[in-house]
RNA sequence: UGGGGAAUAGUUUAAUCGGCAGAACGGCUGACUCUGGAUCAGCUAGUUGGGGUUCGAAUCCCUGUUCCCCAGCCA
């Protein structure tokens, strides 16, 4: 099992049993569009942790919005999830089956005053929102009376209001620095029609209403989105705690999928679509599912990429060549092989008997794949092979058909290449004039050298067909940042789509079932479209072509491909103390204002020897001071203070100020002076150190229940560091060979054996001289 | 500019208590080959900058920098 940050909170909070039921996550698509490969990344991170912790994960449609909404979408989006391989059993839900509930919630926010209905118009409320700079300013209507405010609730339902006149607000805080903490809108009134619940209601919630109280109703345990919901979170926690029974459920975010050379906007998708860009939401070179399903990429492959990304806390943009990895792996070994030719030309073999035909027998399988099945493969007079297979003047490295040169047709004979015919005008080549050897069939010619092996089809008993090839639709790897002028339609890639009609296809397809994956040896992985294709008219769409190294090297004198996309590394440094020096700042101001402060301030660096910038770090706050002196009093040796206090305890606090813990100055003293008198080691004394964060104590007493101590006795020590050698004897070869960075590998292996109990700089003394004898 | 997040090879991502910076994709060699595929072997390359604490820092402390999100009655 893949461990991600999301998990690890899952584990952990099973581990502690902070829910009484089991994991429950939920997909929430909004049904207003088709699902892109994004998608496929959370739909694979919520199904794949509930079934990983034998949970459940409920598929919720999040129609709040009846004017963007659409059952069509709804039914896509099922279908796109099943094609993936996912199961939502009985837990298929829809907020609009919550819009009674929800309502109930609302009343109850504002009969505990929690709510109000605010009356300013839309532009109103906008601008008594303030900016992320200025703080907003409260309605006149906030302090409307539970009575009032349920009354014009319960109008609003009723439909007396028009559109835009009321909103219900919650009454949180207008001047938080949250945004979205900004008294935020519950409710709007639309008079509007809803795919599913029809003309029921009138008013309709927020997303930020109907999702966290959505997943309390259903009793979600995880809810995870996508990373710019992580300011709606502190909306999500305040609904849930005033409104949901415990255990709650909480929200997690990670990073949304971004893929190189593609788009996954809603609203550039949908562009693509009207203004005729691709065919449809379908169109193979989409980066929808229904697309990739269309193309012929099998689900197995969208899953294992979403799970190879891995989902973490980065704002990232994978490389498309790892999802094109993902579909060759994938395809590799479940396609069986057969020929086809793209851009035919013909052969004839001028020593085959004219109206001979033989019945080849072709493995479906390579080798290294442990398959069976065979098909039998027509050969005749007159074949074509491959335009790209034949050179007349064959550039170097060229390894394949050329005048006087012999290839083996694949599953075939060795043919020699005897004469090129060309057309007078034009001088291209029309024809080859080959040979065969009649005794080179499953058999090494001898004294004729074999150049490659290629693909090849009988021309009169090939299939016609039609090859739709795609590439990338657009040409740049980040379309939806365009250049200063440009939109992303100016990087379409115009040659996205490559049709070829020409291609002729091995006979035996026809036999096959139409939705079969096949590799055309040498070309790439091939499917008949699921639209277009007919048996009297085949059409076949690449899912993605061969890794093609020969290609690549002709294109050599291109520049490897380098453009980073990361920032400079090094950035021009700004040294105007113009910068956000708030906390220093803050500081001085504290000192300024309370001249105990100051004289600490200067105590500190007169008497007990600190730097300046120690003693500002320390003297920012009163209850800190007074610590500190309290430790000085027990131990009078500052510097060694100060670099606990600074770089352990601060740490250890994570922000919290220190006279909420239970540590005092004076235990804390007696600590730093255990250490620095060698009772007990460094990284023991922080041992301690948390534990009097975490319970308070005396540090003694701390020592002597966990039985702590140093050992600083050489022969003690040189036993163990001979006995971690004796362990280890491949390390021990690898840093004498140079890979010094080991020590810290043996200085692990002897602290543990010491019970990290072990004098570090002896330890470290005594294994260098061991280890360099 | 207030608040909330994030920075590890070209890309994505690992690293138990502070103890070997590891993998995949890509790129480059080579081996093998009746697919210029696959496979195999090898190489390449990294902790956002600066200071500090420590025997030892991706990890702890300080201080910079860059990027993302928030001012919809969208989700």
């Amino acid at each position: 099992m893949p461990k991600d940050f999301i998990r690890e909170i899952i584990a952990r909070d099973i581990e502690k049993g902070v829910y009484d039921r089991p994991i429950t996550t939920r997909f929430p698509p909004e049904p207003n569009g088709f699902l892109h490969i994004g998608h496929a990344k959370s739909i694979a991170l919520n199904f794949g942790v509930a079934e990983e912790f034998n949970g459940v994960c409920h598929l919720r449609f999040d129609d709040t919005n009846p004017t963007t909404e659409d059952m069509l979408y709804v039914e896509s989006i099922q279908r796109d999830i099943r094609w993936l391989g996912y199961d939502w059993g009985e837990h298929l839900y829809f907020a609009s089956d919550y819009y009674e509930r929800l309502y109930q919630f609302a009343e109850t926010l504002i009969q505990q005053g929690l709510a109000y209905v605010d009356s300013a118009s839309e532009e109103e409320i906008r601008a008594m929102r303030g900016t992320v700079t200025e703080p907003g300013q409260e309605s006149p209507y906030r302090n409307r009376s539970v009575a009032e405010n349920l009354d014009l609730f319960r109008r609003m339902r009723a439909g007396e209001f028009e559109d835009g006149t009321h909103v219900l607000r919650a009454k949180i805080d207008m001047s938080s620095p949250n945004m979205l903490l900004r008294d935020p809108i519950l409710y709007r009134i639309k008079h509007a029609h809803h795919f599913r619940t029809g003309d029921a209601w009138c008013i309709y919630p927020m997303y930020d209403f109907a999702h966290p109280l959505s997943d309390g109703i259903e009793r979600i345990t995880h809810s995870i989105c996508t990373l710019e919901f992580e300011n709606n979170r502190a909306i999500y926690n305040w609904l849930v705690d005033h409104l949901i029974p415990p255990p709650q459920p909480r929200q997690y975010e990670f990073a949304r999928l971004e893929v190189d050379y593609t788009i996954t906007s809603k609203r550039k998708l949908l562009q693509l679509v009207t203004e005729g860009h691709v065919s449809g939401w379908d169109d193979p070179r989409m980066p929808t599912l229904s697309a990739l399903r269309r193309r012929g990429v099998t689900p197995e492959a969208v899953r294992t990429f979403v799970t190879r990304v891995g989902v973490a806390k980065t704002n990232s943009r994978v490389e498309i060549e790892l999802f094109e990895h993902t579909i060759r792996d994938d395809l590799n070994y479940r396609s069986p092989r057969v020929m086809a030719v793209l851009n035919p030309l013909k052969v004839i073999i001028t020593n085959y008997p004219a109206g001979q035909v033989e019945e080849l027998e072709a493995s479906y399988w390579p080798r290294d794949i442990d398959k069976e099945g065979t098909r039998p493969v027509p050969f005749s007079r007159e074949i074509f092979i491959e335009r790209d297979d034949f050179s007349l003047d064959p550039p170097k490295g060229f390894k394949r058909l050329a005048p006087g040169r012999s290839v083996r047709l694949r599953h075939g004979y060795v043919i020699t290449c005897d004469e090129a015919v060309r057309d007078p005008d034009t001088g291209e080549v029309t024809e080859l004039r080959c040979s065969y050897l009649p005794d080179s069939l499953g058999a090494r010619p001898r004294g004729v050298k074999v150049w490659a092996a290629i693909h090849w089809v009988d021309a009169a008993r090939s299939l016609p067909a039609e090859v739709r090839l795609y590439d990338r639709l657009f040409t740049s790897p980040t379309p939806d940042a365009p250049e200063e002028g440009k939109t992303f339609l100016d990087y379409l890639n115009p040659d996205s789509l490559k049709v070829i009609a020409t291609a002729r296809v091995e006979p035996s397809v026809a036999a096959n079932p139409a939705d079969m994956r096949y590799q055309f040896e040498r070309l790439g992985y091939f499917i008949q479209d699921s639209e277009d294709s007919r048996p009297d008219a085949l059409v076949f769409n690449r899912i993605i072509s061969l890794r093609d190294s020969w290609r690549k090297k002709k294109k050599q004198p291109s520049a490897p491909k380098q453009p980073s996309r990361s920032q400079p590394k090094s950035t021009p440094r700004a040294e105007e103390p113009n910068a956000d020096r708030i906390a220093s700042e803050a500081r001085r101001q504290a000192r300024a204002a309370n001249p105990d402060l100051q004289a600490a301030y200067r105590k500190l660096q007169e008497t007990l020897g600190l730097s300046q910038r120690e003693a500002d770090l320390i003297t920012g706050d009163i209850r800190q001071v007074r610590f500190f002196h309290q430790a000085v009093e027990v131990y009078p040796h500052g510097k060694s203070l100060a670099n606990w206090f600074l770089n352990q305890l601060l740490g250890l606090a994570k922000g919290r100020p220190l006279s909420e813990l239970p540590i005092t100055g004076a235990a804390f003293g007696k600590l730093v002076k255990l250490v620095d008198e060698g009772v007990i080691s460094r990284n023991q004394g922080k041992k301690v150190l948390a534990e009097l964060v975490q319970q308070g104590g005396d540090p003694e007493a701390i020592i002597q229940t966990r039985g702590m101590s140093q050992i600083s006795d050489a022969d003690a020590l040189t036993a163990v560091i001979r006995q971690t050698i004796a362990d280890n004897p491949d390390k021990v070869a690898a840093y004498r060979g140079g890979k010094t960075g080991l020590l810290g590998f043996f200085m692990g292996q002897v602290m543990r054996a010491t019970g990290g109990k072990a004098n570090p700089q002896m330890v470290k003394k005594l294994l260098e001289e061991a280890l360099s004898a």
